[in-house]
DNA sequence: CTCCGAAATGGACGATCATCCATAATTGAC
DNA sequence: GTCAATTATGGATGATCGTCCATTTCGGAG
C-alpha cells in the first residue's frame, strides 16, 4: 500500500491537533505547536488539509467517529431491555473512557468553536443528535408519554454535560460514584423501574 | 470627579471586551476588534491596564459581578424559608437575566479560558463557589444528611450547567418550561416539599 | 542501479497580533 | 488665559500567525 505512511502522517497531524486543543486550547493550539507535537513540519499541513480550518474540522470528525466508536463498543453486548440500554448509556459516559481529561476539554474547546466555525459545529452536532436519538429511542420503548420522553431525555444530556463540565473545572477532586448516584436518582424520580446497577 | 470620564473609558473597554467573546469568541477577540467595538483607540488598553490578560481578567471579574449582583437583586426579598430559597436560586439561573445569549456565551468563553490563565480562573471560581455555597446553605437548612445535601447542590449546579450549554447550543427551539419543570423533577424526587411554583 | 513521481521539508511571505511610544488633545488649578 | 498634568491618539515595532512554494528526500517500477 503506498500511501500507507503518508496517511499515518495524517493522523499524527489530527492527533496532535486533538492533543494541542487540550494542552494550549483553541485559541493557542497554533500550526507551529501542532507540527512541533506531531514531529512533522510545517509543509505537511497544507499536504494533507486544505488549510487549518479542515485540519480542525478533520480532529472534530474524529474526536466525533471516537465517541461512537466506544459508544456502540460498550453498548454492544447490552441489547437486552431499554432500561439497561439507558444505564449503559449513562454508565459509558461516566466512564473513564469518555470522562478523562482530554475528552472532556477538546470536546469543551470544540464546542465553543463550533460557535462561530459552521464547520466544526457539523461534528459537534451530530454527537449531540446521535446521543439524543440513543436516549430518546430506549424511553420511548419505557413509556408512550412524549412529555416524559422528551423530559428524561433532555434531562439525561444537560446533566450529563453539566457533570462533565464539573470534572473538567475539578478533575482531582471529581467523585465518579457520587455523579452517577445524582445521575440515577434524576431518572429514578420519572421512571421508577430504571435503578442503578449497585441499586439492584 | 476628575476621573469620571476616564473611569468610563475604562468601562467601555471591559464592556467592548465581553461584546467581542460573545461575538468572536475567546480566540478571535483582538485588541483591534475590542476597542472597534468600543470606539477608542489602540492606546486606551495600555492606559487603563497593563495588558490584554489584564483586560481580560478584569472583564471575568465584571462578569462575575454582574451575575452576583443579579443574584443578590433576585433574592432580596426571598429571604423566607429554605424551599422559597432553592426555587429562587434555581428560577433566577433559568431566567432571562442570566440565561440569555450574551451572558452564556461569556461564561462559555471565559471558562474555557480558565483553564490555561490563572487569572481568570480566579473569577470564574469564585462565581461557581458562591452558587455552591448558596445551594449548600439553602439545602442544609432542609436536612441534615451531609451526603443528600452534597448530592443535591451537585445535582442542582450540573444540571443547570447542562441546561446553559443546551441553550448556547440551541438558543432558538429552547424551551424554558421544559428546563424548570425537569430542575424541579430532579430536585422534588431529593425533597418532596420542594415543589416549583405553578406546582404549588 | 536508475529514475521519476510522490512525500516531506523548512524558509519566505504578507497579514495580524499585542505592545509601546511620540505626539496631540483635554482638563483643572491658579 | 496660561500652564502643567492627565487623558487620548494612532502609527511603529518585533513576534507570531496561516499560507505558500522552491527544494530535498524517499520509494517503488523498470
Amino acid at each position: 500500500m503506498p500511501t500507507k505512511k503518508k496517511d499515518l502522517n495524517k493522523q499524527r497531524l489530527i492527533d496532535a491537533t486533538l492533543e494541542a486543543l487540550v494542552q494550549f486550547g483553541y485559541a493557542d493550539a497554533s500550526i507551529s505547536k501542532i507540527i512541533r507535537i506531531a514531529g512533522l513540519s510545517r509543509g505537511m499541513v497544507h499536504l494533507h488539509f486544505e488549510n487549518k480550518d479542515a485540519l480542525l474540522t478533520a480532529a472534530a470528525q474524529r474526536a466525533s467517529e471516537d465517541y461512537y466508536a466506544s459508544f456502540e463498543h460498550w453498548l454492544r453486548h447490552v441489547p437486552a431491555t431499554p432500561e439497561e440500554r439507558i444505564v449503559a448509556i449513562i454508565e459509558h459516559d461516566l466512564s473513564p473512557d469518555v470522562m478523562n481529561e482530554k475528552n472532556i476539554c477538546t470536546w469543551y474547546e470544540l464546542r465553543g468553536a463550533a460557535r462561530t466555525r459552521p464547520n466544526i459545529g457539523q461534528f459537534t452536532g451530530t454527537r449531540d443528535a446521535q446521543l439524543e436519538s440513543a436516549y430518546a429511542t430506549a424511553f420511548g420503548a419505557m413509556t408512550d408519554d412524549k412529555a416524559l420522553i422528551k423530559d428524561a431525555t433532555y434531562g439525561a444530556i444537560s446533566l450529563s454535560e453539566g457533570i462533565w463540565i464539573d470534572f473538567m473545572l475539578n478533575p482531582t477532586q471529581f467523585d465518579r460514584n457520587a455523579a452517577r448516584r445524582i445521575v440515577f436518582r434524576f431518572l429514578g424520580s420519572l421512571f421508577p423501574r430504571l435503578l442503578s446497577p449497585q441499586d439492584v
